[in-house]
DNA sequence: CGAGTCGTTGACGCGTTTCAAGTTCGGTGG
DNA sequence: CCACCGAACTTGAAACGCGTCAACGACTCG
């Protein structure tokens, strides 16, 4: 799926807060660099302070980091791999939220237990900071607050956007709008995006984009005949045109 | 539509620093507590330049207060009325992203310009801050940049139970939904619920449900012929039960 | 090699949209 | 005071896009 290729791809100097864990593989570059980013307005010995509170984890593909209604005790930093977050209804009708990359967070709304599940994709590995810790680390720092309120501000534009593409847009607009999205946030974060690693399975985009699995399959199918993408493996797409591609997603 | 009997629910002393501007009505008790929530954990002088920067405003219903792609100048806070945001595609498909209830902010979002309209329902009220100047005030005041960070996060949660609902509820359900969550944010800042008012247009629902118009009057004569819901006038609605509604909306 | 999972494709059905009348209601002017 | 008008809402019938159901192929893993 997510390929190895996908790591280090920024190789930066390993902050010395980032010490390796006993159990856990070396954290690579890529990695402190995604969780670094976080918090650069701190200062080194903040930063220390910081990166001591976390626990890092691995998890295998299709593990559960905590599901709807449970105790809310964690927050967590996504630093390799990718996650994603859904809500479902007592019948099962499942509708994913958003799919996370490194870097992201996971588990800050309020409320004592988390309104969603979230679920590795790939293998992943994240910081896992107690609740309480961390709300009183930012109370210290305020700049981290403020840089985590900049990265709320944004998550809510793209849930406006997603709000957009499920109550407005057609399949085929909406799979090449989850296209084009993929392929800006990995390009946003200095991932390759040629071809675009898709480390969701068919199943999983349908319930992120309220369609079902056979009219994403159809969507695809219909975009390769277009020739706007082609599919290298199942889960490799080229968009030899990315505007062309967004030009379809915005329904024009 | 909203009616005055819902100002001045709660009446609270007015902060000195809320003077009468020339031109505007005076500001209302109910007024005054709104936006004095946010600021809550300000002390006396604080609160005295909070309210100092901003100018304050009343609009008309159905006025615009800015359009998708203006220079985000300013950030609003709603302190009477209400406001529904929007976003567009080029050929019109208009998806309402959410109402505006009193104390909701309102331009916070990066970005040099808006990423989407905002316009008044009713007659509305609002402060209007000077987008550098309340950046400077949240640098210099920690306090507040965490309210506003617990506000996001709780907007994100809301933008996700939409996104749920956009997905994967049927048109009954959505509008259930929409009558139960409208009720409980009204209860939930403390104005009355019964009859529930409905200032927006049966149009402007069906913006924000992803559905047409026709569908959302079936859907209304649908729960009125079930007897889950009584039309008082075309913009008042009964709930008789307000638990069976909410059953309804989360599809068992 | 067989079983299971995932993806694709086709045929059909259903819920919502579209199109087309009506109806209600608030506002305006005679 | 009432007739008239337009906007908003409601209702019905037909059309259509997507969902459902079913068959099949590709691939992985024991």
């Amino acid at each position: 799926m997510s390929s190895s290729s996908d790591r280090r791809v920024h190789a930066v100097p390993l902050p010395q807060a980032l010490k390796r864990e006993p159990g856990l593989p070396a954290p690579c570059a890529a990695c402190a660099a995604r969780t670094f980013s976080v918090c650069a307005p701190l200062d080194g010995e903040a930063q220390h302070r910081f990166f001591g509170m976390a626990t890092r984890l691995q998890y295998a593909p299709r593990k559960l980091l905590f599901q709807e209604g449970d105790a809310a005790d964690h927050v967590f930093n996504v630093t390799e791999g990718s996650v994603c977050v859904s809500k479902a209804l007592s019948d099962g009708r499942r509708q994913i939220t958003g799919f996370l990359l490194p870097g992201d967070f996971l588990g800050l709304a309020q409320g004592d237990s988390y309104a969603y599940s979230a679920e590795t994709l790939t293998e992943t590995n994240v910081c896992k900071f107690p609740r309480g810790r961390f709300q009183r680390f930012l109370a210290e720092n305020p700049q981290m607050e403020h840089r985590l309120l900049g990265m709320a501000s944004n998550e809510l534009a793209a849930a406006q956007d997603q709000m957009l593409l499920l109550g407005r847009k057609t399949a085929i607009e909406r799979v090449a709008s989850f296209l084009v999205s993929l392929s800006d946030r990995r390009a946003a974060r200095g991932f390759a995006t040629s071809p675009l690693p898709l480390p969701m399975t068919r199943g999983e985009i349908a319930d992120y984009l309220g369609l079902t699995i056979e009219t994403v399959s159809r969507a695809f199918t219909k975009l390769r005949k277009q020739e706007l993408i082609a599919l290298e493996t199942i889960d490799r797409v080229q968009i030899p045109d990315l505007e062309n591609l967004r030009d379809l997603a915005l329904g024009s």
